[in-house]
Parts: C-alpha cells; structure tokens; sequence
DNA sequence: AATGAATGAGTTTTCATTCAT
DNA sequence: AATGAATGAAAACTCATTCAT
C-alpha cells in the first residue's frame, strides 16, 4: 500500500494548467520569491527579471499581483487539501493496522512528509494565514464539516473498540494537529530545511498521542 | 500568591518610557494598525494620520518605520518573554500544588491569559517571525538556554518523584507549546476574540498533557 | 423630392470598403466605444474584446490605433460633409420652395435629421476637433470655399430677390449654425438621445432665423 | 458703471486657495498643459517637470490626476459661473439703458469679454464636457432653474414693454447663447486667439438677435 | 487573414524619509 | 519637540504594438 502518494502538488497544477512556459515561470519564481521574501517584500519587477519575462507578461495572465497569489494559493484551498484530506482518509481506512499507536505513527508520517514536500506553499500560505483572517475561517468552516463527516465516523471506530478515549473529534484532532505543528513549524519557519528525521520524528508524537488519548482505564 | 501578576505588556512599556504623549500614540495606533493590517500594509502617513501627529513626529523618535516595529517587538523579545518566564518558574517552584496535572493547569491558564492579554503584540509577532527567521533563531537559543536551565531543573524534580515521564525537556515543552498553541492559535488569527473560557481550556489542556506525559508504570 | 436620402454613413462605408467582416466588426466596435468613452478612454485591447477578435486582428488593417480614428472619421470629412452638402445644395435648387422661411426650415430639418442619424461619429468628430485644430482649420477652409462658390451663390438669390438681408454669406451661414447648433448640441453630448422633435424644433428655429435674416423695410 | 468687472477667475482662485507656490505652480501648468494638448495627452511626470516640482508634489494635494482636473474646473462650476452671472443680472438691471438691442449688445459684449478671458478653462471644460455627460447636466439644471428665477424676471420686463418677443425664455436664451457661441467657438477652438474684435462682434450679434427676437407688428 | 502571447516603455500612484520653519 | 511641505525612488499597472504560428 502506497500511504503517501503524494505528487509535490504545485508540478501538478502546473502541468494540468494551460499556461505557457512563461506564465508558469511566473508562478514558480513568485512561489519562490513569496516563500523566502513574503508577498509585499517581493515587487513584480523582481519576479519579472528572475522568470526571464517582461512585466507585462506578469499582468497579462494574472491581473494583479494578488491575482499571481490567488493563482499559487487556490489550488491549495480548493483542490488539493481536501482531496489529500480524503485520499488519505480512505487509505486509512483500507489499511489494516493492528493498533492504534501505529495508525497514528502511519498518519502522522504521512502528513510530515505532506508539510515538508510542499514547504514553500506552506509558508506563503502561512503568510496569508495571518494577513487574511478569512482564510481561517474558511478552513475552520472545511474542519468542522470533515470533523461531522468523514474523519468523526473514522475516530468513532476507535473510540468504540476501546482504543481512543471517548472525547469530542475536534478535541482529539486539535491534539493531533498541535503536536505535528510542534514538530513541523521549525522546520518551516527556518527557510533551509536541513535534516529531519520523519521516522523518528513521527515515532515520538505517536508515542505522545497514543498515551495522551488512551481511554482511562 | 498572585500568579498572573502580569500587566499588558505595552502599557508597562509605555509608562516606563520617557516618551511624549504624542509619541506614545505613535506606538499605541501602530500596534493597532500592525496588528489588524501588517507592517507592510501600513503606511507611516496612516500612522501619523491615526495618532493625530504630523509625519515629521512619526520620524523624529524612531528613525525609521522599521525603528516603530522594533520598538513595539523589542520589549516583548527582551524583557517581558524572559522576565514572565523566569517570574513564572519562581512561583511554580514557591507553589505548593500536590500534583502535576494541577501544576500544568496552573502555569497553561497563566500562559493563556497572557497569550490573551497581549494579542495584539503576539499578531505582530507572529508575523514578523515568519518574515524574519532571524527572531526564531533567537527564541531557539533562549529556548535552549532555558531547557537547560532553570526550566530543566524545574521539570527534572518532577521527573525525579515520578510524576513525569523521563523524556529530554525539550521533548516536553515541545508538546506543551503545541497544546497551549492548539488553542490560541485560533483565538489570535481570527481578529476579535470571542468568548473564550481559560479555565475550561487549560483543564481540558492539562488532562491530555497529564496522560501524554505521566510515566509509563 | 427626396431631401433627405442620406443612409448612415457608416454603414455606406461599411458596405463599401473591402474589409473582411472581423475588421468591420472592429470599426462599428470602435465607434461606439469612441463615442461612448472617448479615444483615449478606449483600449485597443477593450475594442478587440468587443469585436470578438484578436488584439493582432485589430492592428492588421489599421495599422495603429490613430488608424481606426481615421477610417471613421475621413468618410466623415472627405466624403459626407461635401457630398451632403453638394446634393443637399441641388436638391434646394430643385426644389420650388415658395418662401424663405420654407426653405429654412427644409434646411434645418434636414441638417438636424443628419446630425442625429450619425450622432455617434459627430460626437467622435466633436472630441477630435477639440484635440485637434488642424481639423477645424481645414473645416474653416473648406467652408469658406463654399461660402464663396455654391453656398454663396445660392444665397444670393436671395438677396437678390429681396428675401434674405444683404449681409456676408459668412456672417449668414454663422446664424444659421449657430441655431442649429444650439438645438442639437444638447441631443448630441447627453448620450442617450430622448424624443426630439425635428419638425417643431426646425420650425422654431426657422421662425427665428426668418425674422433675424429679413431684410429691413 | 463697470458692467465687466470679471478677473481671470483664476487668478483669483489661485489667490484666495491656501495652496503653497509650488502647488499653485502645478495647478497653472496642468491648465496651460490640459488646453493644450487635453487631459489624457497630458502625464502628470509632465506636470511634475513643467511645474518645476517632483512627482511626489503632484499628488500630494491633488490625490489623483483628475483631482488635478477637478480643482481646475470646479472653481468654475461652483463658484464663478453662477456668480458671474448674478453679477451681471444686477448690473443688468441697475443699468438704464435705452433699448432692448443696446442692451443686448452690452450683455454680449460682456459675455464675449468673458470667455476670451477664459479661454484655457473653457477649452478644458469643454473637453470634460464631452467625456463627462453629467457635467453638461449640472449645466441644465442650473440654467433652468436661472430661465424661471431671475433671467426669466429679467426678459419679462422687456417682454412686457413691448420691446421682446413672447416667446419661453428658454428659447430667447437658447438663440443668445447660440449666438454667441458661433462667434466664439473658432477662437476658443484654435488655441492661439489672434486678433478679435468684440466691439464689431457683439454690435453685428446683437443686431442680428434684435431682428430676430423684435416682437412682430 | 487571424491569432494571442509577449513586449517594454510609459503611466499613475505610493511611501518612507528629509528638512526648513 | 513638532510640523507638514517636499522629495524621488520604486511600486503596480497599462497599453499600443509586434511577431511567430
């Protein structure tokens, strides 16, 4: 069974999409460019020069500069994310692990190696994260539907055969995602991602969680 | 025994400051306006406009814009982190609370609450830190300095009597900031803070921490 | 008699030129954006939209965008001036108008028809005119060899007959525009042209005109 | 009697504004700058240059190009126009001339003077009346309520005296502005005014209209 | 003939900063 | 200390025009 199946999804967008070679040179430079400079420190003259192009060619396609963000970010928003969410769901739900502790480890791998391969999205997403407090509230409002749906019936198999304490899913999942976050910001925050040990690193906080969210005996 | 003996940080900055009224407005709206827009979203004639002051006022104290930031951030960086911090182990150590779920109650309140009272800072911290991963690279050295320190002693007791599972203490401070991260987060990102209700966070927080990280028997 | 056999002239131009339907598509897009927005107010890219063609097909044939200015407005300036003026000046030959009211207000009605069936290339010209002097020297020009050959000519039976005051046929056609003019001004620069009624209006303007150019007794 | 009191308004303008040498200096080059090659083949880098000023200066005060504009043309919309012409209603009335073509020729003489003196803003206003239909509807809505209040008073009396046709005053003031305008258009339109003599001008235009508007026997 | 991607010079506008008062 | 007019470099964006296909 292949977990993580990931493609670095940004090469995807790119090839599904009918940009020329230019434009899509825009968006990988302005990737870039956003990821190490953040948004309003990169100018469209810079990204101009460094994907080979005139101006005019970066307004040609996107309009504005927010439009080349939009263009970067909206895959992540509304494709991406959610499939990935799913995708990852039904894998789980294939898969035919003996105990909890391991699923965790399993999972928690599998969104690392999510986080670390698309860093660079996750950084300028994190910008606009605090810049545009609506894009919380939209994945808060994506969360809870998924937390109702899908990923609530999941965790309710485990609650049932004893293996997962018995509180609400958003509290369970909160814990999970703080204790990835505790592993992965540093890694994101500090531009050269050096060695990360996924394996290790995914050991541990399903060590951490298997303990913290073990019912009571 | 007082706590949270914390003020708003800014209000003790501005009070001991030998700043003029008008200077201090300066700092007071760019907090806000940092706060709600960013740094690069507010222009200093924004500032000078919103602080009713001229624009050669803005200038004439703090050099440049970047001069308003470090004025606003610097006090948070250099003072009042370390000091709450080291202020906050003493009276861990001064207390006297029978266990260590109680204990991670206490001190993840007190955290919260000044998470909560200084948001406004925090947001523009946040995003000065994902801009500048110099400030990150500072708060690892203190950080480590701490773990080492004072915080290691602290956890080393609890480690020692058996209250505490016997991982390295980065390990676990790592897990706390994560939890406490797990429910401020949203209260600081989306804009104006609702009800929240510490007690009850902190509690819940403190029941998962104390299970995550009670030593296995 | 036909006084007034005249078609839109763009349309006569259009259904003479040998210009393929896309580039007549561009013209009759032009117009209407030109006379609506003004030149400058008008992109050629907002024209090729419009027209439902390509920005290259717009430059094919005009050349540049002064180019599309011209096609519309020389049929104005070489063609339909003089020829309306010439057949409307026979026609008035023809015709065996009792008096000179009569034939005022023939003329008038005639003129004020022509105005408001090609509103928007008057409206056109009338913004080029202001940009451009040349075209009202060479207006000036033209005008004045009418006034000295078939327009003079014309009007001095008139004066000779005793029915039109014995001053400069200059000064003569100055009223007469100037009155016409000032009924149609308003229809033509208050873009969406409501009821105007022709026959009162050039019979008003007649009565005044007739009284105005009475010779004295 | 002084019956043509008028300054160049904008002079006065100039003088009683509060702007600095240097903006008023880009104000009286926008003017020279927008009559003469329009508004839209003007660039506010010229200005800035011609003004003697920088850039920054240009819109410092005026906001936006068409603030530029707007503080031209507004003085003349709001203030001076209905000014001027309450003005020269009571000086109108005040007066003792004899009769009604004596008076006419006065009154045009007058209205002449006043254009010639205004030339440049009238050629931007005329531009701006073109692109910008409501301006040409502010016209018409204070122009009627003129024709019903004191305009209207005004041509009554001579109506009543027998010296005036019977005929709606805005049809009279139709014909007097028509008039007029077929005088002053050509010198208005071709930027360099030459020689123009208003004493000939007005006396030809005002026996023309005394025919014209003379009550039939 | 028609397309539309690409250009690059030019435009309007912003903004941190300076300085004479 | 405070003002606010002035700056000028740089930003975002526009647009007529070209050219390979």
């Amino acid at each position: 069974m292949q977990v993580n199946n990931l493609e670095t999804l940004f090469k995807k967008t790119l090839a599904t999409s009918k940009l020329t070679a230019k434009q899509q040179a825009v968006l990988q430079v302005s990737l870039n460019l956003f990821s190490e400079q953040g948004f309003d420190g990169t100018s469209t003259s810079e990204i101009a020069k460094a994907a080979g192009v005139s101006e005019g060619t970066v307004f040609k396609q996107f309009k504005t500069k927010a439009g080349i963000l939009e263009a970067l970010l909206n895959p992540v928003l509304d494709d991406v994310l959610p499939m990935a969410a799913g995708e990852f769901l039904t894998e789980m739900n294939q898969s035919d692990l003996p105990n909890f502790q391991q699923l965790l480890q399993y999972m928690i791998a599998d969104r690392m190696k999510f986080v670390l391969e698309n860093q660079k999205q996750i950084r300028v997403f994190a910008q606009e994260i605090i810049r545009n407090p609506k894009i919380i509230q939209t994945l808060q409002v994506r969360a809870a539907a998924m937390i109702k749906g899908e990923a609530g019936d999941f965790l309710q198999q485990y609650k049932d055969s004893g293996q997962l304490v018995d509180w609400p899913s958003g509290r369970i999942i909160q814990y999970l995602l703080g204790t990835i976050i505790s592993y992965v910001a540093p890694q994101v925050l500090l531009v050269p991602t050096k060695d990360f040990d996924i394996q290790q690193a995914s050991t541990e906080a399903a060590e951490f969680l298997a303990r913290g969210l073990a019912p009571q005996n």
